[in-house]
Formats: C-alpha cells, structure tokens, sequence
DNA sequence: GATAGGTTGGGCTTGTGGTT
DNA sequence: AACCACAAGCCCAACCTATC
C-alpha cells in the first residue's frame, strides 16, 4: 500500500504541490508578503548600503518591487518536495534581479539612459527652481497619501506599469489576472487616485 | 442586481523587410 | 535614405459568464 502511495506521490506530488502555490498566492497574497516582509527588508536594506545615495534616491522604491516581485517568482518556481526551504532560493534570486536591474540601468539600455539624463534634468530644473520644487514634494505627497487608499493588488499594478514599465500582460502572468483585467483594475485605480488627490486639494 | 473576471475584436503604434 | 506594406504587440471597450 506504502509502495503505491509513494509510486503515485512520485508521479503527482509536484503538480499537487504547485497547485497548492497557485491557491495560496491567489488567495493569501497579503499574508505571504507580511510573512516574509521581514526578511525582505533586511535583504534589501543590506544590499541598498552598497549603493550610492543618489542612485537609492531614484531607485530605492524600485528595488523594493522588484524584491518582492523576484520573491513570488520564486515561490512558484520552488521545488517544495526536494528543498525544505524557499528563502535560500529566494534570497538569492531577488539579490540578482536587483543587481541586474541596477547594471540594466546603468548601462544596458540606451532608451533607458534617456530616461535618466531627462530626469536629472528636469530634477536640476526643479532644484534650481524652489517654488516648484515645493509644489513637487507637495504633489508627491498627495500621491503618497492616495496611494494609501488603495489596496494592494492596486498598488502593485500601477506601480509596476508606471515605474517599471511592465506591459498589462506581464503584470497579468505575475499575479494570475488576464491582461483586460489588469488594465481594467489599473484604470479603475487611476480613477480612484484622481478623486483622492481632487478631494484633497 | 452588482461586481469581478474572461474572451474577442478593433484601433493604434512600432518594428521589419522589401522596393525604389 | 525614403517610402510602403505587413506583422506583431499593446491597450481598451463591448459583451458574456460566474459568483456573491
């Protein structure tokens, strides 16, 4: 009887086991990144002290989506049955996509660079300027706030779009979601980030 | 009935290859 | 180099279904 559970376990227990990921990542988001949140902040705040201040201002946020993305990433594609433990795979995944995304800004794409040169500009501009660098903080602020009043499934979507410039597509595969969906919930969220900052002003 | 989500198709943009 | 045609990708709206 033990033979021919194991043979069957053999046979079946990844797909088990990956369906059970599904389900929890579907239904247990919030939970799964407060379970880790705490250790994931130690791994990015470790490797955030090898940055230089400037390039933490820009792109610390980024980082911090990006952890958090590597480490869903990493949940589905953990093998459960032959290693104990996600965090070791996880940990390291997520050290490798912030580095890449650090070397992809500072040198891989040419569009990218753009990107930056007109920020800095426009930071500059600002900097020079210090009656719209206060509106811009303030602005900042109102967004920070509003933000606030969106769940997390909201904040993601936009913040992966607008910032990391991930297609509705992509952003749909990460969290199991069509790409019409995903645009309908993004355009629902902007929506809803308008009114907040409208009533605010 | 309201809401969330999937499917489908259309409009638009961008990239690519061929032709002049 | 400039132009054109086509393909592919992206976003969105309309419609439909499932769930509460």
């Amino acid at each position: 009887m033990n033979k021919i559970i194991t043979k069957l376990w053999n046979k079946m227990g990844l797909t088990v086991v990956n369906y059970v990921k599904v389900l929890v990542l579907e239904n247990h988001l919030e939970e799964v990144n407060s379970f880790f949140s705490e250790r994931l902040n130690i791994i990015i705040r470790r490797y955030c002290r090898t940055l230089p201040i400037h390039v933490l201002d820009t792109e610390g946020d980024d980082l911090v989506s990006i952890a958090q993305l590597e480490l869903i990433e990493s949940i589905k594609s953990w093998d459960p049955i032959h290693n104990d433990e996600v965090w070791p795979l996880a940990q390291m995944r997520m050290l490798g996509a912030m580095r890449d995304h650090i070397r992809y800004l500072s040198k891989a794409d040419p569009s990218r660079l753009y990107e930056w040169v007109n920020d800095q500009a426009s930071n500059y501009i600002e900097h020079r300027t210090p009656t719209d660098h206060a509106t811009t903080f303030a602005m900042q602020d109102e967004i920070k706030q509003a933000m606030k009043e969106l769940d997390d499934r909201e904040r993601f979507i936009i913040y992966a779009h607008v910032k990391l410039d991930l297609t509705f597509k992509v952003i749909g595969e990460r969290i199991n979601l069509s790409e019409s969906q995903v645009s309908r919930v993004y355009k629902k969220s902007i929506t809803k980030l308008k009114k907040s900052i409208d009533a605010n002003v």
